[in-house]
DNA sequence: CGGAATCCTGGTTGATACTG
DNA sequence: CAGTATCAACCAGGATTCCG
């Protein structure tokens, strides 16, 4: 992934560009709290709308729909609709969700590590 | 990392749900598109404050500084002002933050292997 | 129940200008 | 060159309401 800009500006480097916007673009979608959390918890699991709601603390209805629309589009969640009523609908990670939820899982383990390092930084920094 | 909602609220969970909240806190400092950028740019060299904003395509002068301020807070980045005319300030990963670059690194990789399925899965979601 | 639409507020961002 | 301050614009995000 290119994260850099781009020295020259070739012609024949239009195709490599488009990779890399779009790398860009989904790297901002997927750098985001609220979508690695609820990666996070959608696991291995397959969760109603209102189950992710109940496991991710603090997000709202907007945000949720949000993101999941989002994951859904990029082709990160599976969504089924039920065709019952009252409605049932289940997310759950694809095969390329659970591989980024491998990288979500080494970001939660690094936090954990680094707490004590990072709460004594924080205290000499405002010293 | 704990992610999900508190089931009960016994007192003898208060230092848990004290840490609890300073990882929700770190987490959310460090998952967001420029904090990562940054730490990619940075890699295993030392960068001044300009050459950072180079490598980093359309970060502003503001969100620079003010994620370089949060990484140092955080204890990620270190930050050496030489004390000349004109200033030369430098920025360098510490231990941790090159332990967190690591799990970028990662992201990036996640990124660039599926690209092609996420493109295909874009096209059939609007169809 | 899940989702879309609307409104509304406040935080985030970029531009600009100024300091050491 | 690096950093801060100020201001205006914008958009993220919450609350609410209505629909299937």
């Amino acid at each position: 992934m290119v994260t850099t800009r781009q020295r020259q500006d070739l012609p024949e480097d239009a195709d490599l560009r488009r990779a890399d916007s779009l790398a860009r673009e989904i790297f901002s979608d997927v750098a985001n709290k609220w979508a690695l959390l609820i990666i996070e918890a959608l696991g291995e699991r397959t969760l109603r709308f209102s189950e992710v709601r109940d496991e991710v603390a603090g997000v709202s209805h907007k945000m949720l729909t949000q993101n999941l629309r989002m994951l859904e589009r990029n082709g990160l969640v599976d969504r089924t609709v039920h065709p019952t009523v009252p409605p049932r609908v289940e997310y759950t990670l694809t095969e390329p969700g659970r591989a980024l939820r491998a990288t979500v899982d080494a970001l939660c383990a690094w936090t954990q590590r680094h707490l004590g390092h990072i709460e004594d930084a924080r205290r000499r920094f405002e010293g």
